[in-house]
DNA sequence: ACCTGAACACCGTTCAAGT
DNA sequence: ACCTGAACACCGTTCAAGT
């Protein structure tokens, strides 16, 4: 990529690239669009764009950190009133609805896979996703404190685990076969019982 | 792909395209490797590949099969013996080691976003992962007869919670950045406190 | 400085020609 | 019947030439 003169320009063309390619991968996904497409739904040549991103891995990458950062944002919005769990349900809902709708199901599992192939992309991601990681944790705490989360629990580690289960939920809802209520609803169940104050009965 | 009058041959011949596709991803992924490297991984043309093979997606998708029914017998083999949290450990650990290993991480999301892009893919790993999810199942209800799982938890459904935590797990063991004895440890509480039979006191 | 678009190397796939 | 390998259409990327 070139040296910029004009840094509001070159912020402005990414944007525009960005948008281009993030259409073309929802209509024809990652591998399938081409980067003419690209060019042609940004009204560019492929030269032009090639002074604002490196390669076609390179816009994959910066996409993927704009949903990454968009989940994010999701998951401070969400985790605000209601009880912990109904919160995290309905972010669960979001999750399967942006990721069996369209032809988007399979961005995450690009992602994922680009990033087992790239480790600079992994850091980065695993970098922006600790930023969920960390509200949810900040989520988890509250709970706790409202008496709704065991206090035994680690919130770091709740929240990773809790964001594992996300991950696992995108790919069983890349398949899109099971309804999403039925998965939902098992999930609740699952976190209910993990997170649940245990008074139990000593061993 | 064309009729075939020995069908010896056939079978011959495509496990001897698999195995040198299988090869050739582990090394190289999914996508970046060519029909040129397999060909020449299998000694064979392009032209004959193609008598066994419709396009490079069905080979995906044969690997993809094989791979589904490798884990089902991994899951097989290693529900027995032991109490049923450690087995699951057991497994969770292996299939840690199966996709970060090598290359090989990535296998699992290219699997999923090609399926979510190819609905009658989707079908055929969707029914060989059931084989996996009844076979876990029938491992929850001998553990529920054990004593060591809640009994008011319905087998299948557990197992379909579980198989979907491994799906995560695969997903960040892809970002090779977590020690996986942390992610072991983590869902090893998930799992106890999710399946521990509740002699919780009443509200 | 920024852009165009033909050109390049290479990809997955096909098909005429061999045995 | 089964195979070869050159040829085809098309991909991501580059770069000489324009403004």
């Amino acid at each position: 990529m070139a040296r910029l003169a004009d840094p509001d320009l070159a912020v402005r063309r990414r944007q525009q690239i960005l948008d281009a390619a993030e259409a073309c991968f929802r209509r024809r996904g990652f591998h399938q669009a081409t980067m003419q497409e690209i060019c042609a739904e940004a009204r560019i040549s492929p030269g032009a764009l090639y002074r604002y991103f490196d390669s076609k891995a390179d816009i994959i990458a910066a996409i993927s950190e704009e949903k990454r950062r968009d989940a994010e944002e999701e998951f401070r919005k969400l985790m605000v009133e209601r009880t912990f769990i109904d919160s995290l349900i309905a972010v669960a809902r979001k999750f399967l609805a942006k990721h069996s709708d369209s032809e988007a199901g399979s961005l995450l599992c690009d992602i994922a896979s680009e990033a087992a192939r790239d480790s600079i992309l992994a850091q980065r991601l695993f970098g922006i996703q600790e930023g969920s990681v960390a509200s949810l944790a900040e989520a988890v705490a509250v709970a706790q404190a409202r008496g709704e989360i065991d206090p035994a629990l680690a919130p770091m580690e709740v929240a990773r685990m809790l964001m594992t289960f996300f991950d696992g939920i995108s790919v069983r809802a890349a398949f899109k076969i099971e309804p999403h209520e039925t998965i939902l609803h098992q999930f609740r169940v699952v976190a209910e019982r993990y997170l649940a104050p245990t008074t139990r009965a000593p061993t």
